[in-house]
DNA sequence: AGCCTTACTTGATTTCGATCAATCAAAGCA
DNA sequence: TGCTTTGATTGATCGAAATCAAGTAAGGCT
C-alpha cells in the first residue's frame, strides 16, 4: 500500500534508537523529524534503484531490505542487508549523485524516508549530523570489506559457521537461535545460491548444527569456530 | 625510512587535490593542514593493522596502499587499493574504535597523517570536513558494493575486461594504456590469484587485447564491452 | 480443512579458479 | 656486465560452488 505520514509515537521511538538518530543533539534530532516522513512497503516493494538520482535517505523501522546490484543480462547479487534500525548506506548520497545499487524489501517493511537535500542543508548547518552520517558509513564499508574478504577467503561451510557464531551471543555452551529472515536472504547475503546454503547446512550437522525450519541449534559454538 | 615532517609546497598542493581536502572551505583547509604530517614510506611498510586502536586518519600524496583483511592462517584478502588523492576509507574511525583492516605500502609511497582525534574536533566544530567525510566514504562504499557484485557476477575475463574499460577513456577507438602498478597487485584487486590474471590477459589476446610488461593494448573496446 | 504458491532440499553435472610445480622474463645491484 | 631476486607465464590437477532438474516441505488463503 506504501501510503506516506509523518511518523507518529512509535515510530518516532525506533528512530530515536536508529543508529543514526541516536548519537545527535536534541536539535539534530528535532531537524530530522521534522522532514522525516514514514512508509509501509509491501514485500518486493522496490526503494529506489541503480542510476535513478538520489533524492531520499532511507532508515529501516522494521523488516530487512536487500541492497543488491544488477547485471547486464538481469542477474542479482546481494551487496547488503539492512534491519531494524539500520541507516541504508546504499542512499546516502549528499553530493547530487545517483543511486549506485537497487534497494527492495525483504518483506513487508516499515521504513523512514529523508529528502537528501533537506538532509545535506542539515548537515551543513549542525556537525553532529556529518559525523553521525560519517560514522555509521565508516562501519557499513568495514562490513563491506569483511564481506569481501570472507568470499574471497572462506568456503561456504566456513561462512555459514561465522554468520552463526556472530549471531548468537558467543558462549562457549550450546545455543539455540533463530534466524531473522529466510534463508534464501541468508544466502544472497553470503554470497551463495540457496542451494550451496542448504548442501552448507548439511554439512554442518556432523559438527553439531541442527536446523528446523528458522530454528539453528548450535551444540557445540567451539567446533564451528575451529571450522 | 620513514621520515616525519611538516607538509611542504609540494605535498600541500597535492593534498589540495585530494578527495578529501578540495571541497573544503580555506579555514577548514587551514586547520587540516596544520595537522598534517607528511610520511616517506618505503615499500611494504604497514601504515596500520587490523585490531589495533585507531589513532591516525590517512590519504595517500603519491604510490600505492594496499589494504586488506588477514583470515586465521595468515592468508590475504585485498579489499581496497588506494592511490594518489585519495583518502584511505579504511582509516577513516571517528569514535574511538580501531581499525578493520591492514594497509600496507604496495611501493614507495608518501602519505599524509591526521591525527583521528583531532580531526573529530575539527569535524564537530567545521561541517564542511564532516561532510567531506560523509562524500568520501559512500564513494567508497559503492565501490566496495561494485566490487563485491563483480566478484559474484562476473568470471576473471570479464572482470579484467571491466577493468581495461573503466581504466581507459572510454572511447569506441583503439587505445593503449599503461597499468598504474604490477599485476600480482591488480589481480589482487579484482579477487584473483596472479595465475588467474595471466590467464585472463591471454585469453583477452582473441578479444583483441595486448600485453607486454605494463603496456595494454585494447583494439577493439567494443569486443570487450560485449564480454 | 484443503489447495496452491512459494520455499527448501537433494542429486547429477559442469565450469571456474585455486593450488602446486616448473620455467621464463625482468629488474635491481655489485 | 653477469648475478640474484622478484615477478609473470604456462601446464596439470583438484576442489568448490553454480547450474540444471526433480522432488519435498511449508505457509498463506478461501
Amino acid at each position: 500500500m506504501n501510503r506516506l505520514m509523518k511518523p507518529g509515537a512509535r515510530e518516532r521511538e525506533t528512530l530515536l534508537n536508529s543508529g543514526l538518530l541516536a548519537a545527535l543533539g536534541v536539535e539534530s534530532v528535532a531537524a530530522m523529524m521534522e522532514i522525516a516522513v514514514i512508509g509501509n512497503l509491501p514485500a518486493r516493494q522496490i526503494l529506489f534503484r541503480e542510476g535513478e538520482p538520489a533524492d531520499l535517505l532511507h532508515c529501516v523501522l522494521s523488516g530487512y531490505i536487500r541492497v543488491y546490484k544488477l547485471d547486464p543480462d538481469g542477474r542479482e547479487a546481494d551487496v547488503e542487508l539492512y534491519g531494524p534500525g539500520d541507516l541504508i548506506g546504499a542512499s546516502v548520497v549528499l553530493d547530487g549523485g545517483r543511486y549506485t545499487a537497487t534497494a527492495q524489501a525483504a518483506e513487508p517493511a516499515l521504513i523512514a524516508r529523508f529528502d537528501l537535500k533537506r538532509v545535506r542543508d542539515i548537515a551543513n548547518r549542525r556537525p553532529d549530523l556529518a559525523v553521525a552520517l560519517t560514522n555509521a558509513l565508516s562501519a557499513q564499508l568495514a562490513k563491506a570489506f569483511a564481506s569481501l574478504s570472507n568470499d574471497r577467503l572462506h568456503t561456504a561451510p566456513q561462512r555459514v559457521a561465522r554468520y552463526l557464531l556472530a549471531h548468537c551471543t558467543a558462549e562457549g555452551k550450546a545455543i539455540s537461535f533463530r534466524l531473522p529472515y529466510q534463508k534464501s536472504l541468508l544466502a544472497g547475503k553470503l554470497g551463495l545460491a540457496p542451494e550451496a546454503l542448504s548442501r552448507a547446512f548439511s554439512m554442518l550437522r556432523s559438527h553439531g548444527v541442527n536446523v528446523r525450519g528458522r530454528l539453528v541449534h548450535i551444540g557445540d559454538p567451539e567446533a564451528l569456530r575451529r571450522l
